[in-house]
DNA sequence: AGTGATTATCTCATTGCTGAGATATGAATC
DNA sequence: GATTCATATCTCAGCAATGAGATAATCACT
C-alpha cells in the first residue's frame, strides 16, 4: 500500500524560502476555530484508519467497500427499493446502478418489480448472494471489532453516542442555517 | 445534489421473497459485535455528513477537498517534501505528483529542490496561493465549526479525545495483532 | 381523464484517484 | 569507487464514482 509509508524521519534542510522571515505565519483566526478544526481532523482520520481495516477485510473477498454495503443492507433489511439502497450505502445514484449492475452480473443480486409503483425497483439477494455474505459478514465484523478495539466498551458506548448527534445535526444543517 | 434525496417514506409493499418465511434471518452472530458495528457505522455517517460541509466550502472556491488539504498543510507547515504532504493529507503517491501538478498549474504552488536530497522536492506556497488560502480558510474553518456545532463545546472535547485515541490504535494494528 | 409537478431509475461523459512499475538519487559496505 | 539496498518522485493504465440530463411512471388537482 502505497498510501502509508511509516519511514523514519531524517532531518532535512528546510529550502530556502522556508527560512524567509516569517513567510508563512497563520493568521490569528486560526486559534478562533483550533478545537473545532481538530475535531475534523482527528474524525477524519479515524475514519480513515478503520475504513483501512474494514476495505482490506472485505477486499479478500474481491468485493468493494460499497459492494459489500449492498449487500449487507440487503442481508438485515430485506428487499430493498434502490433508491433506499442508494441511501443507505451513501453512494451517488448512478453508483448505485452500477454496483447493483456489477452484483447482478456477479450473479450475487437481482432486480424485481415493485408491485405499487412500476418505476420503483427492488434489489435482492440471490441465493449465491445470501450464501456469500452469511459467509463472510462474520469475519468482517469481527475485524470491525478488532479496528475498534482500541476504545474501552465504555469509551465505545460514548463515543457511539456522541458520533451520532454529530453526525445528525451536521446532516439536518445541510440546507444552511442562520448565524 | 442526486446523492442526498430527503424525501417523504410512502410505505411500499415489499416483493414476495421479501415475504418468504425468515427468508433473509440473520444469524445469531450478528448480535456479537452490534455495538463495534454501530460505531463504525455511526463513524462512517458522522466523517460524511461533516465531509459534505466541509467540501460545499471548498467547492465554492473551486478546489478539490486534496488541493484544499495541501494548501491548507503547506500554509501552517511550510514547504513540505512532497512525501510528508503525501502523509498528511492521505492521499497516494501518484495523487500527490497529480494534486502537486495541477496545483503548479493553477500557479498556487511551486516545487523547489531540496538542497540536501536531489530526489526529493519540495512543495511551497507562491504568493498568489498563499493569498487563495489565508483569504478562504478563515470561512472554511467557520463552515467546519458550524458543522460540528451540534456537540458541545465540552462534548467536543470528549469526542476529540476518543476520536484521536481510536484512530491512533486502529492505524497502528493495521499489521496484524494477536487475538 | 387530463395536466403538471414530483419521483425513481438509468445513461453517459468526465474525472479524481489508485497502485504497480520506472527512474534517479542516497547511504552503506566492501 | 562499485555494488547493493533503500528511498523519493514520477509515469501511466485502469476504474470506480460522480452528477447532469433522459426516460418513464405516479400523484395531486381539477
Amino acid at each position: 500500500m502505497s498510501t502509508r509509508t511509516p519511514s523514519p524521519k531524517p532531518a532535512r534542510q528546510a529550502p530556502r524560502s522556508a527560512r524567509a522571515a516569517g513567510a508563512h505565519a497563520p493568521a490569528a483566526v486560526d486559534e478562533r476555530y483550533a478545537e473545532e478544526l481538530k475535531l475534523w481532523v482527528v474524525l477524519s482520520r479515524a475514519h480513515a484508519a478503520v475504513g483501512r481495516h474494514s476495505e482490506a477485510d472485505i477486499a479478500r473477498h474481491g468485493l468493494s467497500s460499497a459492494e459489500f454495503g449492498i449487500l449487507e443492507a440487503l442481508y438485515h433489511k430485506g428487499p430493498l427499493l434502490l433508491g433506499d439502497l442508494q441511501r443507505r450505502v451513501l453512494v451517488s445514484s448512478g453508483g448505485t446502478t452500477f454496483l447493483v449492475d456489477r452484483l447482478e452480473k456477479k450473479g450475487l443480486v437481482a432486480r424485481e418489480a415493485c408491485p405499487n409503483d412500476r418505476r420503483a425497483r427492488y434489489a435482492v439477494l440471490t441465493g449465491a448472494g445470501r450464501a456469500l455474505i452469511r459467509r463472510i459478514f462474520p469475519d468482517h465484523a469481527a475485524a470491525i471489532a478488532r479496528a475498534v478495539g482500541g476504545l474501552t466498551r465504555e469509551e465505545r458506548r460514548a463515543a457511539t453516542k456522541l458520533l451520532r448527534t454529530l453526525g445528525r445535526a451536521a446532516a439536518e444543517a445541510d440546507g444552511g442555517e442562520p448565524g
